[in-house]
DNA sequence: TAATTACATAAACAAATGTTGATGTATTAT
DNA sequence: ATAATACATCAACATTTGTTTATGTAATTA
């Protein structure tokens, strides 16, 4: 991968993640990368092309996280706390891919935004899977299989927002174990 | 309010709804409507305005809502679940203003933009002292107050995707009565 | 009856948009 | 040395975009 293309994959990362995508132009990437319009066609072949690199990219590593968990031997529950890990971590360490993951997919066109809507069902089924072998176990309480999932999900979809864009006071540790605490637990105290 | 101005306010929630504000054009309401382009200008102002009305009255509902909930009686945990009705009814009731509400609303400009994310700060700050009330009397296991209005509010805000706008198998009062049980108990079994 | 209001149509515009073509330079690989 | 590669510039394009102006009709209100 050529460097340049690096730079502008980071740069337009950024302002995507910034502006929306739709409402980011060519023009706009120019100027942020210091360069002519044209010149970034040096680098990618379209605008859609740049927003299907970012989102196929980082949905690959959702993938593979997901595919190492379900293939361990741990239980139900640490297989859910792993998913956990595996958000907190791509949280901190990849926020703007995350966001607009969650944000910027419906601006795919075409065979690519079926592809990813495929690819995020495939997704939530393997955490859906853990979710009804911690059913079957008896380990998770009984409830709506599709409402568990979502509300697990939930959780976590929306984690780099709050705490890799902004200030947190905790360390990831801290952080895993009390989105667990309240996963498992709940809010409610029951030690007194 | 004039008629065909509801009735474009209607059609126009649909579209942007499917195809995301940006992405939706004058013409694109035009020919939805069976009118001109330039008619929908007898009915509104602006694209931008369209956006901030739909935006604004769904807010109101919000606020109105958690105003009724704090002013109440009962106490930290009963609110909570008061905030939790609160979603699942507009989540039923008014599903393309809050899918709207939570998608479009970087699409705001200049001072609407602001007065949208302080009105927004203000709803999670109201939520977010009857959690720390919650704490503060015990009734609520001690974590990060923000970390906590976070995860509550997560679990809520997407409901109108998956649960009103897609089939749900259960009715409200348990759809209702399983979020609780999540947010307040968690999922884990301790039954046995 | 007169005036206001709600609604409709057609034509046009200025700005913004993604993209291309022609061309050039500097570096690297063969 | 030659060819290929990476990167840059300038001009231009065809569309699409939100919006306006001018004009008209039908219904409601004063």
């Amino acid at each position: 991968m050529n460097e340049k293309h690096q730079i502008f994959y980071e740069t337009s990362l950024k302002l995507v993640y910034k502006k929306g995508f739709k409402a980011t132009t060519m023009r706009d990437l120019a100027e942020e990368m210091g360069c002519d319009v044209s010149n970034i066609y040096n680098y990618i072949d379209s605008k859609q092309s740049l927003l299907e690199e970012i989102l196929f990219n980082i949905n690959d590593l959702f993938q593979e996280g997901i595919d190492l968990i379900r293939c361990s031997d741990y239980g139900p529950i640490d297989q859910l706390k792993q998913v956990v890990r595996l958000y907190v971590n791509l949280s901190i360490e990849r926020p703007l891919e995350l966001s607009l993951l969650t944000n910027e997919w419906r601006n795919l066109k075409g065979e690519k935004l079926e592809l990813f809507i495929s690819e995020r069902e495939k997704f939530e089924h393997k955490v859906k899977s853990i979710i009804r072998e911690g059913m079957r176990k008896k380990v998770l309480i009984e409830m709506d299989l599709k409402l568990a999932t979502f509300l697990f999900l939930s959780a976590l979809r929306l984690l780099f927002d709050k705490y890799a864009l902004t200030e947190n006071p905790f360390n990831k540790i801290e952080l895993e174990r009390q989105i667990n605490r309240y996963i498992f637990q709940g809010f409610t105290n029951n030690s007194k």
